[in-house]
DNA sequence: GAGTCATAAATACACCGTACATCAATTTGC
DNA sequence: GCAAATTGATGTACGGTGTATTTATGACTC
């Protein structure tokens, strides 16, 4: 097991590239000072440093990194990027955020934050996880980014906005005789059904985005595609689709059929007690 | 709009990168002929290529991808990484596969095409629906990667035998007087709903890799963030989560569960009619 | 006043996808 | 039969990515 050059601590294991010597950044400056110690007195002064003008912090970023997604998509976010926009240097950002896969998390949160559920909220049980369902999808809508970006969130869930929305479904469904364990599944099953029907309005914005000329190249393209594909034989349901199935599978259908199949699976499980 | 320099045809949008000059390998060819021609002839043979053996083709290349994937997950696979387990040249991979958007769909559908659906199923919508879903399951179980694959394949998809599932799906609801958009939703609402309970699987499988000793540190560190963010007073019911409550939000079951539910809700849609 | 720490940023490394260039071998068209 | 075109394989290079380490400055503490 590798250990910190300085303080002989645990060294957890690299994300990725070289393999770590220190457990921290203060052991790589104490590190640095010894070594600088016993070192003829060459260093001096090369660069006065510009002081940032209203000073770093962990939500100017997050901030910076969800305007950069929602107006370019989340492919768009990177360190680099965002040290750009913001005037900073690139590893500046590190001191606030530890790494790209916090900064995801963090961009979910914040997200989540920004649209809280309504308190008491409606009457029912069942009016109340239909408004928490249509708030996370308007979520969705407004930030296309959000629903790959809360599916890939670390596991579990960082994200105490995100967890607010599972808290508050439970709440709406307490008190109906449901037990603990049920109350949380019903909360995660909801949840996990909105991210992944929400995941081709992505597909949609990136298109949305391309100027008028591409779009309908790449639309076409994608459409003509899939046509060769459902033209199988040992498709005969797929071979028939029409206008019609394309309409049904848009993402907002699938949202509103899908909502409601699992709220009557809701309502049956009540109905048993 | 950009055209071919040697064709005059229409250039598809390069996908990242530098932009294109030239519409296809035989225009960039043509033009690299024409510009050999009038320039002294120093160009001689410098290297033999070896002959690859057993030849490569698209099937060798995607059944690599998916070794790699299964064995040290999807975040391995790389076109530097196959290129170098095929003992091929990178760019020679080019000319089986158009790029790692279409390996990516591939792998999806090689996955699900080494699973097809039985012919003709058990008995009764019910069992066919859960039978299908299992399979799925089943599929994510084996290829933690596939979940996250599969909510990212282009839309609509273009994967044969990922589509093959819902046809199935489609034909198990036949003939008991629902519209032919409802077969299409209800296809589509449970791959979706699988697709993300899958996801937390690659987490597992992401874990499992580790040595013994960092997969505890891993999971110890996790569980100390969670346990941070969980203990909010604005998260009443995700204060008291416990051991029940974290054995219901597993993968498993939390499958188990929606699955449930959904069918519970196919079968309120057929009883109304 | 010496030592420590917080902040900021430049440099460097190990990756990534892929456009284009370049060769040899094969196929095609006349 | 032979030149032209095409195909297959591969090297090189570009423009990115995340982040470890190093270097520097000021502010604060003992």
């Amino acid at each position: 097991m590798a250990t910190c050059e300085m303080c002989g601590r645990a060294l957890r294991p690299s994300v990725r590239g070289r393999p770590r010597r220190y457990c921290s950044r203060a052991c790589s400056a104490r590190a640095y000072r010894a070594r600088v110690a016993d070192r003829p007195a060459t260093v001096e002064a090369r660069r006065t440093p510009e002081v940032a003008e209203a000073g770093l912090d962990q939500d100017v970023i997050v901030r910076a990194a969800v305007a950069v997604a929602d107006r370019e998509g989340a492919g768009a976010v990177s360190m680099r990027r965002l040290a750009g926009d913001l005037g900073v240097g690139v590893m500046s950002l590190y001191r606030y955020v530890a790494g790209r896969e916090e900064l995801n998390d963090l961009m979910v949160d914040a997200a989540f934050g920004a649209r809280p559920l309504p308190e008491p909220g409606p009457d029912g049980w069942r009016a109340k996880l239909e408004l928490s369902a249509r708030e996370e999808w308007a979520l969705y809508r407004a930030h296309p980014w959000l629903s790959h970006l809360a599916a890939a969130t670390t596991r579990p869930p960082n994200a105490p906005n995100l967890l607010a929305y599972t808290d508050w479904r439970m709440r709406a469904l307490d008190g109906h005789g449901l037990g603990f364990a049920t109350l949380v599944q019903i909360a995660i099953m909801i949840g996990t059904y909105l991210q992944s029907a929400a995941v081709p309005l992505a597909y949609e914005a990136q298109a949305a985005r391309r100027t008028r000329h591409t779009r309908r190249q790449w639309a076409a393209a994608r459409q003509e595609a899939f046509e060769r594909t459902m033209r199988d034989p040992r498709l005969p349901m797929v071979s028939e689709f029409g206008a019609e199935a394309f309409e049904a599978s848009e993402p907002e259908n699938i949202f509103e059929f899908g909502l409601h199949r699992m709220l009557d699976g809701v309502a049956v499980l009540l109905e048993r007690g």
